[in-house]
DNA sequence: TGATTGATGTCAGTGTATGTCATGACTAAA
DNA sequence: TTTAGTCATGACATACACTGACATCAATCA
């Protein structure tokens, strides 16, 4: 994170991150399976955690809630990290292959959380159409609180904007 | 795409596909950023077409309308090309760096879509929202479609899905 | 005719990624 | 205590993607 965030993710080599954690490139490519991989390493526990709420989530909810409470506990989580997710965000946004990357791992996230709900019983293709709107719902809202300044309350930004995506998708 | 389909994409080298063409590796690079984007040339001319179908869409069509419009349009004219999208998507389908290209051309897809709508005066979240809502929706219509068999009506199964979103977000 | 431009070739490099084998630390069994 | 096995790492070699710099050649234009 601290030579990607000095010189740019393209101007690191791995032989310098691996000089700065005193271990050889073959090494480093041991931990990860790419250059790109440093920076997602948390993608897996983030999906536990998710996958578990949805899981979790009271018998009655619809699909679409169990979702929304699981999107929004996600929310909390990155709120508790502010600082790192800024920093993070800024290396991923300045390079299309990190983008790449990260939009790869949201997909796996979205086949989770549908396959998820389909444990709970629900069928397709409600269950992927659940999970892609949330996922959709997290994206849009995770640039406006990013964007914004550091009062503003990102698991209620989820929740206003499930409210409006109902308001798009029905008109009323 | 014959050489990606004989080796797959990994086994075929750029020497090879150049070999092929009859051209030197440099000229390859000199067409396409990487070995890559051989399988997305098109995704530019399906980006001006999805957007003239969006900004042409009705006045006073609901943006998730406009949005369904340009999508089933889209599903059409893939159906008129059912054996070459097929051949692609194996292809695709066989290694994950393609999927990441795809995902992010469906992402740049989806922004486009989201100007086209802020075009035509919707707000900000609804825009994007519609967008994410309509590529959602196309990407699980495509999957069915391509795994369905060959008398399956792709703009219907997108209809069908727009309608089965409405009713995964509202409960009615 | 000569200059210009555009497409391609040639060549030499950098960096990512992978396979293979060697080494030393630690662990469990004999 | 020895022996064998496992694991993390290093050392080395190599393939392949991709880039920059310059050369060549043909078509076109002044």
């Amino acid at each position: 994170m601290d030579l990607y965030g000095e010189h740019g993710f393209e101007q690191t080599t791995v032989a310098e991150i691996a000089e700065r954690a005193g271990l050889t490139e073959r090494t480093f490519f041991r931990y990860f399976v790419d250059k790109r991989e440093v920076l997602f390493s948390g993608a897996s526990s983030l999906e536990q955690f998710l996958v578990g709420i949805v899981a979790g989530a009271p018998e009655q909810d619809r699909p679409i809630e169990a979702v929304a409470t699981a999107i929004a506990s996600v929310a909390d989580f990155f709120q508790e990290r502010r600082e790192f997710t800024l920093r993070r965000q800024s290396v991923i946004g300045t390079n299309t292959e990190l983008q790449e990357r990260e939009l790869i791992k949201l997909a796996t996230l979205t086949a989770a959380i549908a396959e998820a709900l389909r444990r709970r019983g629900v069928r397709e293709p409600s269950a992927s159409l659940a999970a892609e709107a949330g996922i959709a719902v997290f994206k849009i809202s995770f640039e406006r609180w990013i964007s914004g300044n550091d009062e503003s309350n990102f698991s209620q930004i989820v929740h206003e904007h499930f409210d409006e995506l109902r308001v798009v998708t029905t008109g009323c």
